[in-house]
DNA sequence: CATAAAAACTAGTAAAACGATAGGCTTAGT
DNA sequence: ACTAAGCCTATCGTTTTACTAGTTTTTATG
């Protein structure tokens, strides 16, 4: 299961894409509008700045916007940022690979081999699916419904 | 990442599934061939038990053995038993669904139709891995390596 | 029937992770 | 200077994890 903090992270990082101008936004703000607890959202919002997602700034009239394009940033670098690598094993993981240490044989050990095709499923889906992505789909799925309503 | 408890019970199956004959395997002598703490195994066996996939006997020449045919158990049910649900929000589990408290309309929610995808690339995987797919999958890769090695 | 070898059961425990919260510090518009 | 914002460090209660200890029950065997 998502942590809540990488839950709150990519519904924060949507929510801020979503709106089409690059102004800054309230912290307060987009807690109150994704109901996402105030202090820890600022904890989020600072990792997601060192992660090169988002800038801020500060003073008056401050606040966080994104600092790349929403089709810049997948939900996989998002995932592996706050809650760690994709793979459900340390031995297939793309980005912090380790061995374990009573393996006499990895090309050997059937764990492997299962979880290595796991991940690789994980990560095509959420290497390959943008913020900008969500959205389309999400909008799709809005006219979709909209329009089953109307017949 | 799966936990050792997890892990452990794989390892722990896998290893019962190599034996030919069904006779009992003392828990101390699964422990040292797997490098599993006796006491943690002795309760994950317990668990694995419980879900109907080992039996055991008690007393001298006691011990744990299958209760099924390696290819009634996947891991997935091993998985979803120990660990839990496959998917990483609840809102998309198959076993344990839960609506998100505040999600105002769940088909429009971006991170569940991203993480719907996951969950069924998941299980797709996970539910259709036996452990004998898994014993022959090693089996295979054994014997391809064995060749280059005759090179 | 006594013994010993095994699983079954009940508790407990240290360490880490989770999901926050508190409060002071720094920066920047007005 | 004032104030509204983000920045930073620390702390906290709870839950989960990964075990460990000790006792009880069952059963084959001498």
């Amino acid at each position: 299961m998502l942590s809540m903090k990488t839950r709150y992270a990519i519904k924060a990082l949507i929510a801020l894409a979503r709106k089409s101008e690059r102004t800054p936004v309230l912290i307060s703000a987009l807690a109150e509008q994704e109901s996402i607890p105030k202090k820890f959202l600022e904890l989020i919002l600072l990792d997601l700045k060192a992660m090169g997602m988002l800038s801020s700034k500060q003073g008056k009239h401050g606040g966080y916007f994104l600092r790349l394009e929403p089709k810049q940033i997948t939900i996989g670098q998002i995932v592996r940022g706050i809650e760690g690598p994709l793979a459900l094993l340390q031995c297939v993981s793309q980005t912090r690979y380790e061995r374990c240490s009573d393996c006499p044989d990895e090309k050997l050990c059937g764990l492997r081999l299962v979880f290595k095709d796991v991940r690789d499923a994980t990560s095509k889906i959420l290497d390959n699916t943008s913020l900008e992505d969500v959205m389309t789909r999400v909008d799709v799925e809005g006219r979709n419904t909209d329009l089953m309503f109307h017949i």
